[in-house]
DNA sequence: CTAGGGCTTCCACCAACTGGAAGGTCAAGC
DNA sequence: GCTTGACCTTCCAGTTGGTGGAAGCCCTAG
């Protein structure tokens, strides 16, 4: 299989195939014009990399879920131990959209959005908040 | 007052604010030993950038809010807009990483992570999804 | 034999910083 | 007067995960 053939197998891009052949995700044979030859083992293995990417699992974290994927002796825990840290990234950054939304939620709604210049969104922007005082004399 | 100062004031690390004068957010002046000296209005201005930062805003975003913000005759109206542009991203997003909490935490709940292999999350990574069947002959 | 599509490499770019090296400046203390 | 240490300067490289494009092979159909 060429590069082509692979990228409409597993929905990746052709880039993004030689990408993660570049970081050592993927080692593709080459045939004598210098092709890159996928076997089916490596168009299965990049159909798993579409997925946990799309699950949001950095490259570091596939390259270590396909090694225990590979690792018929692998302990499950291992793997959960992957996806727990994941999962606690992602209740994180929910958190602090959600924290941001809400804020702009608010200001957007006290906004006219009409002609005049006056703006509680920017009023706010531009004013000192709770807890944003700075750290002067706090020594002693 | 140097960058140190304005660091301090405004939260923001002395790298950031140097970073903000090379892509021209702020304009300090140089004093002749080739310091930077900032005005009260730049501290005021970099206040400005953290907060909004802080809520997610680009930097792009936020040229275009203080351009605003320096114009006294603005109409809030694009200022709302910039907002509600924001607001669209930031729940996209979420929506996005709720979606894939939802799947990895089903995931990680259905492993035992034991010293067994056997692991549901390397199952479904490995496995072909509703929806993800490729492309092939899908002409005609 | 030529046109096209597919393949190759390499380089640059995106956002928004951050780290570090090499070196100039300044105020305090001896 | 000199040193020490905290600041300051610039510049270069790295981060994450690709993406876009140029220049140039390769291969097949007409």
């Amino acid at each position: 299989m060429n590069i082509g053939d692979v990228a409409a197998l597993s929905g990746l891009p052709a880039k993004t195939i030689r990408y993660y052949e570049d970081v050592g995700l993927v080692k593709p044979l080459r045939s004598t014009n210098g092709y890159r030859t996928f076997r089916e083992s490596d168009a299965h293995k990049l159909a798993f990399l579409g997925r946990s990417r799309a699950l949001g699992f950095s490259i570091e974290d596939c390259r270590n879920l396909i090694a225990l994927y590979e690792d018929e002796k692998r302990a499950s825990a291992e793997v959960k131990d992957i996806a727990e840290q994941h999962l606690e990234r992602i209740d994180d950054k929910i958190a602090e959209l959600k924290e941001m939304r809400a804020t702009l939620a608010h200001l957007v709604d006290a906004c006219a959005g009409d002609h005049r210049p006056d703006c509680p969104i920017l009023a706010d922007l531009a004013t000192k908040h709770r807890g944003e005082e700075q750290l002067k004399n706090t020594a002693l």
